[in-house]
DNA sequence: CAAAATAAATTTGTATGATGACCGGATAAC
DNA sequence: GTTATCCGGTCATCATACAAATTTATTTTG
């Protein structure tokens, strides 16, 4: 059933091999996997091999060891968790790409806040926005009151997969936003720039107009696509 | 007594910790952590659990340990991947919620695909249009066809970000799709509604008319949402 | 002295055996 | 029949030992 291991990256190797066995529906959802003794034997590694490389299975979501009764096979054995190779973004053109797929998100965010959003929300939102002000009137770059803008935007959503998936973006996109921000010599205009569509998107969301909203959100997108280009360049 | 906090695997809090602290800086990017005897004496635990804890870091990409060097820790040892739940997702709420998400990403998906598509993407859409009929019209459900067409539109983007995203949420909405496509008593309308927005949304792209293929993308996703709540009613 | 070859020490990878904690079913006691 | 206890199986952890790879120190050699 299961094939001898070539002495190398022995964890990793009985891993992948279990998770594919599992994956061919070897071992049925919820049922148990061998024991750790018949799996090293099997494989013939030690159990300290096999133990790994079911902790590596454990934390993706794939098996569930339960102490004194073995090893089961959850019920979403299949789900991949969704990430990013860091070594791809350092690319400019993955940047932007990235940077795209944001936009597609972020004009959603802006159109559902603006149908949902309640007046506590609004206030948030407002405060965000007063608070990037103050941050850029401060000195400071201003970046982390930005994160808290969009963060407050998608919370008025009401769903909370917008505001993962956007702090999931923003992680590589924060570098390259710094790098942005940090372009000195168009920092007025661009502080300015930047304002007017914060508050366009804002004024949208207040009145309530779906479609102003997701046009506002798209632009300040599109811009902020054009001024990491300028700003990289 | 009182109830007994489960007390949660010892590999399972070093883990955390030893993140916990590779985030607040406490080892630089790169640098070396200590030792897995040191790091074993200081948690007073065996090397035993250290070196799972470290497996599961390794997994995540936050260290890299190397043979006769010592355990290094990575660049990107900040980013976390995008997880979702597998629990939170057997609530329709939480469904309709991922629909909304993929929403938006379809709409900016079709929107790009029109703008950039090349004649062979186009064959390529029509393809996959066409084996969907074919599939339906065989006594399939249609589903992996339908999987298959929306990844040609991703395709056409060319952006790498689109398809990996929608992947990643498709994985959520596989199983309530067949849900819906299950539906027996409805099934022949919505095999002919789901083909006529599809074949709006190619005509759009076909057309290269962005503004078209962004709204057939928002309508086939807002219509989806929608048989999905009735088909789980 | 300098450089290369060799040896020693360090560190992770793997193997092995033992013990405790926990679960589930079987058995015994009432 | 119900409850309590025991027992085998299993994972969790520990301790130790050795192998393999790397780094550092030492010796040899020109």
């Amino acid at each position: 059933m299961f094939q001898k291991i070539p002495a190398q990256a022995l964890s990793d190797t009985v891993a992948r091999q279990l998770l594919e066995n599992i994956d061919a529906g070897a071992f049925p959802r919820g049922g148990k996997l061998p024991t750790e003794a018949v799996l090293a034997q099997q494989f013939g590694v030690s159990r300290t091999v096999v133990r790994e490389a079911i902790a590596r299975l454990k934390h993706e979501g794939v098996v569930e060891p339960r102490q004194g009764s073995g090893v089961f096979v959850t019920e979403q054995a299949g789900i991949k968790p969704l990430r990013i190779d860091y070594t791809e973004v350092s690319s400019p053109d993955a940047v932007l790409q990235i940077v795209e797929l944001r936009r597609a998100i972020e004009a959603e965010v802006a159109a559902q806040a603006a149908k949902r959003r309640s007046a506590e929300d609004l206030r948030a939102i407002d405060d965000a926005l007063a608070q990037i002000g103050a941050d850029v009137a401060g000195g400071g770059d201003g970046v982390a009151a930005d994160v808290a803008f969009h963060r407050a935007l998608a919370q008025a959503t009401r769903n909370p997969y917008f505001i993962k998936t956007l702090e999931f973006l923003s992680q590589y996109l924060e570098a390259a936003t710094a790098v942005t921000r940090g372009n000195e010599a168009r920092y007025e205009d661009f502080s300015r720039q930047v304002r007017e569509e914060h508050e366009a998107i804002v004024e949208a969301i207040r009145a309530g107009d779906e479609m102003a909203a997701r046009n506002a959100a798209q632009t300040h997108m599109f811009n902020a696509a054009r001024r990491l280009s300028q700003g990289q360049a």
